[in-house]
DNA sequence: GTTTTTGCAAATGATTTGCATGGAT
DNA sequence: ATCCATGCAAATCATTTGCAAAAAC
């Protein structure tokens, strides 16, 4: 099992130092979620993924979505509800989710996140990383 | 109608600007969210609902929550995913959010949002209100 | 009286679960 | 050979929708 792709390499290491498998079809979402490099659902990675690999199932895609969170290797967007969106960039960058349609766009600022993760610990919680979401109305919702 | 509770007399302000009416199910979920000050599912709502005024239905509760929502008056928390929960304290605050369990705690403290918020309007977007939400484990799902 | 809101029941959509087979180590 | 991961089908859970009856204005 080579290391076509960077995020092939570091997922891989990640598994084997858990003691789990390293399986193509972890390789292909892990892929697939850094390419589209965009905000995706389960349903959205599932599609690609079954083009380039037919055959794998919805609920791998759910469990390998969760699995890649534990890693660090996605994060879920904040997003009030609707279906659970995952995103490819890890570096800090803030989202903007509309209201009406739940669209979501980026916001890259940077935000002062010591006094919050401070007070994550204070109240027991191993803090992962913060964003913040600014909820609103988008261009085309407004209009 | 009269207003035995604050929330009562700014609903009921808010729907006859609006043209919209003031029924005895708005104002009986309004209350709720009010006084039970915390975060709450529409499960959580329509229960607690259904103690004070009996026959009251859950695509009702759904569609008040949205309702206040469009109304400022109660915030959409911006956990993952699973169930929607609203919050009815809408003053600057923000969330820690246990990426196992689900939980959510609240953070008391100031982050400068002028940036993100003036970022947001270039983005198209007509901004109601941002958020942190740091995500991690709480302290029971840690252990 | 007119229009909005409600309650009901059913539909939809997302995610999870149980279990037998297949695959990675 | 062992144990984890996958695929399938079905179950579960959250939320939404269509429509007739009831309530607010």
């Amino acid at each position: 099992m080579d290391a076509s792709t960077p995020i092939e390499g570091t997922l891989g290491r990640a598994l084997r130092e858990r003691g789990q498998r390293v399986t193509p079809q972890r390789l292909a979402i892990a892929g697939v979620v850094a390419e589209l490099d965009r905000h995706v659902t389960a349903e959205h990675v599932f599609a690609e993924v079954s083009r380039r690999m037919p055959g794998v199932s919805l609920p791998t895609v759910y469990a390998t979505l969760e699995l890649l969170e534990q890693l660090g290797l996605v994060r879920r967007v904040s997003a009030g509800a609707g279906s659970a969106v995952y995103d490819g960039r890890v570096e800090e960058h803030h989202h903007l989710v509309c209201r009406e349609c739940g669209a979501i766009a980026d916001i890259d600022a940077a935000v002062d996140r010591a006094g919050l993760l401070a007070a994550a610990q204070a109240s027991g919680f191993a803090p992962d990383y913060s964003e913040v979401v600014v909820r609103g109305l988008c261009g085309s919702c407004a209009a």
